[in-house]
DNA sequence: TTAGGGTTAG
């Protein structure tokens, strides 16, 4: 088959034919290589990248194209008229459009302009500013433009060719991106590189992985930074770390490891596997660092969760007086949330703020997340009101926030405002919303929610979604109605579908559902130590330890490690750290009398301490003591002597807080005269007044 | 003409 047979598109020849070659009938592929053994000449796309055909042949030769600009400042293209296989859209009414000459916007194109037309140069500087923006309709224009006005000079083609082709992609129209590719005789290392990266960014990752497999049996000549680049978020996305040390080795082999953009992706793809250490080691051995590889170190801590290595790393690129961008601090500002760290984020958010960034969309939305999560859901929504420009993300950041607080009413009224705004909600935000409804207890509208989202916005449900909604069901005491909402799925139920109603068991101690779930989930192999733990947890609230222990035993056996629980409290920007009966703290001793101090008033007002919580078979005192010294309790009265009493107690926990605790410390804050806020791994708990915020209901 | 680090949920 001859070099780009079947294009119809751009590409549509080579150009002026190299000497020796007759343009038509098309010279064969194998006549062509021989006359011209240096020109890389492509090969047809295997079938599946293969797209349906956009346009029918135009006529050839010189045709009148005006481009113009619509009053909505759209481009357009007016000439004899494309011949599309499918009806083209109807044009708006409106005031006439005004023609324009490309490179002189100034100047109407059907005046006199010394007969000037935009070349090569003027479309594929042109193209790129379209692509940025998205704007495929006048990208499409210049694309019928190029077509018309014959811009087929062989050296052009492969530039403007290239062009559209990243223009097609970057609109995530993948299949005009293949038929520009397809149709291209000559290709280079850019072509691919846009096209596989074209792939990459409409997370079709396998395929995109295949097409760079392509290119190298295509010719190692393709081979570039930029490609591996893509290739390489391939392999971190789909946490393929063997694909991503082959292709170390073959970025060492051909010599581009000394590039930059090369060891960033390499840096990039360790760091994003969790493989901290060696990512480190790497960015010290790159030899000139930019922000980017900061960046890329700096994210992969935040995303493994180790939020304080991403503090050391922003430490290092202050020190070498690099200057972080956007990109850095929209990855830093996480870190604070993760460690519920409010005096870092204040931090962060004055750092923005000098830096004349404190607007960027990208950046309110990682500080609202940040105010959420560190209990401040009111500065949360100071800076969502302050924002001149919000996406869908802020809107979700927000509803989520509500969310983690218990403010179910709020969120719905918040996902109505940007309802009114005229802002479409994603398959994220009826996730945020629904677990919003699920945290208040608003069974109801939960469950409207969900009918909303399927049935008027056509927004499909994946997996998230159900586990929201059983456990918003099962959460809600309605157990039976949650098996069958299971049941019912047109997806089959994952571990974390089950888990969700294994959780709601132990809460409303229903053993023998639990046990039935816990079967499910063991068939299915459980992933992690939760669902074992629950399971052993449902059995030694019941107070049946001998079976709360096989269940453990089980968990030993197939070894799964359960982590241990501790809690954190930020004073003075310091944190501080504690694990059950933990003695290790400078302060132990006080701490400990303080403790005992408020459990000895906490008693008076009636408080009693639930050993049901206790998941050992101890001796009643010993399960008292057991509860005394838990994490957040230790946590609570460190705060108690460290804060003065109008301040707020804050304290974190990695686990859900206990239920004895939970008791415990509503009475604290009648003995102490205090406002405490606890973070779990589901939500806060706002304690005030001898209440908490979730009313009892987590 | 291409590319490397970024925010939300579960």
């Amino acid at each position: 088959m001859a070099a780009g047979a079947g294009a119809a598109h751009l590409p549509r020849a080579a150009g002026p034919c190299p000497p020796g070659v007759r343009q038509n009938p098309r010279p064969g592929r194998a006549r062509l290589q021989r006359a011209h053994p240096r020109l890389l000449l492509a090969r047809p796309l295997p079938r599946r990248y293969r797209p349906l055909p956009l346009y029918a042949p135009l006529p050839r030769g010189p045709q009148q194209v005006h481009l113009s600009l619509r009053p909505q400042g759209m481009l357009s293209a007016r000439g004899p008229p494309c011949r599309p296989h499918h009806p083209r859209p109807r044009r708006r009414r409106g005031p006439p459009y005004r023609p324009v000459c490309l490179h002189r916007p100034d100047r109407p194109l059907h005046q006199d302009h010394g007969g000037l037309r935009p070349n090569a140069s003027t479309l594929v500087s042109l193209l790129p500013l379209l692509a940025q923006h998205g704007a495929l309709f006048q990208g499409t224009s210049i694309h019928a433009y190029c077509l018309r006005a014959c811009l087929e000079q062989n050296e052009e083609q492969v530039l403007i060719g290239t062009a559209l082709l990243d223009m097609y992609a970057k609109c995530k129209q993948l299949v005009y991106a293949c038929r520009v590719f397809h149709g291209m005789p000559v290709r280079n290392d850019v072509t691919w590189s846009a096209l596989i990266g074209g792939f990459v960014l409409c997370d079709r990752m396998t395929e995109a992985f295949n097409l760079f497999k392509d290119m190298l049996v295509e010719g190692l000549c393709f081979l570039s930074a930029t490609s591996v680049a893509s290739a390489l978020r391939v392999c971190a996305s789909l946490a393929d770390l063997h694909m991503g040390t082959q292709l170390h080795a073959l970025i060492a082999k051909s010599g581009i490891h000394a590039d930059l953009t090369a060891s960033n992706s390499l840096l990039s793809m360790y760091a994003k596997a969790g493989l901290i250490n060696e990512a480190t080691m790497f960015f010290d051995e790159i030899a000139v660092k930019d922000t980017i590889s900061y960046g890329a170190l700096l994210s992969g801590c935040v995303q493994n969760g180790k939020a304080e290595e991403a503090f050391l790393v922003f430490k290092k690129m202050q020190a070498c007086n690099m200057e972080p961008d956007i990109a850095t601090m929209v990855s830093l500002i996480p870190a604070c949330s993760h460690l519920a760290a409010l005096q870092h984020g204040k931090c962060s958010h004055g750092s923005v703020i000098i830096r004349g960034l404190a607007l960027e969309t990208s950046i309110c939305n990682s500080l609202i997340d940040m105010y959420a999560k560190c209990g401040k859901i009111d500065l949360s929504r100071q800076v969502f009101d302050k924002m001149p420009a919000r996406d869908v993300v802020s809107w979700n950041t927000m509803i989520a926030g509500y969310g983690i607080h218990g403010l179910g009413k709020e969120a719905t009224t918040l996902f109505l405002g940007m309802k009114n705004q005229g802002f479409a909600p994603d398959d994220v935000t009826f996730i945020c919303l629904i677990a919003a409804c699920s945290h208040s207890g608003l069974v109801t509208e939960g469950k409207h929610w969900f009918d909303t989202m399927t049935h008027k916005y056509g927004i499909l449900p994946r997996m998230e979604h159900y586990i929201c909604m059983v456990d918003l069901l099962a959460r809600g005491g309605l157990l039976d109605e949650a098996y069958q909402f299971i049941q019912s799925m047109p997806l089959k139920a994952d571990v974390r579908v089950w888990g969700a109603l294994l959780g709601a068991c132990r809460i409303h101690k229903n053993i023998d559902l639990g046990k039935q779930v816990s079967r499910i989930i063991q068939k299915l192999g459980p992933e992690g130590t939760g669902n074992f733990v629950l399971l052993s947890n449902i059995f030694s609230a019941a107070g049946r330890f001998d079976e709360a222990a096989e269940v453990r035993i089980i968990q030993k056996v197939k070894g799964f490690k359960k982590s241990p629980g501790y809690s954190w409290i930020e004073i003075n920007g310091s944190l501080h750290a504690f694990v059950g009966g933990d003695q290790s703290h400078p302060c132990s001793r006080d701490i400990y009398h303080e403790l005992d101090n408020i459990m000895v008033d906490i008693k008076k007002l009636g408080y009693q301490a639930d050993t049901s919580f206790v998941l050992q078979d101890l001796e009643e005192e010993e399960k008292e003591k057991a509860l005394l010294y838990h994490s957040e309790k230790l946590a609570i009265a460190f705060g108690v002597l460290s804060l003065n009493e109008d301040k707020t107690i804050f304290v974190t926990k990695n686990l859900r807080v206990c239920g004895d605790c939970h008791t415990a410390i509503k009475y604290m804050t009648l003995v102490r005269n205090r406002t405490i806020i606890v973070r779990d791994t589901n939500r806060f708990h706002h304690f005030k007044n001898g209440q908490c915020s979730c009313g009892n209901f987590w």
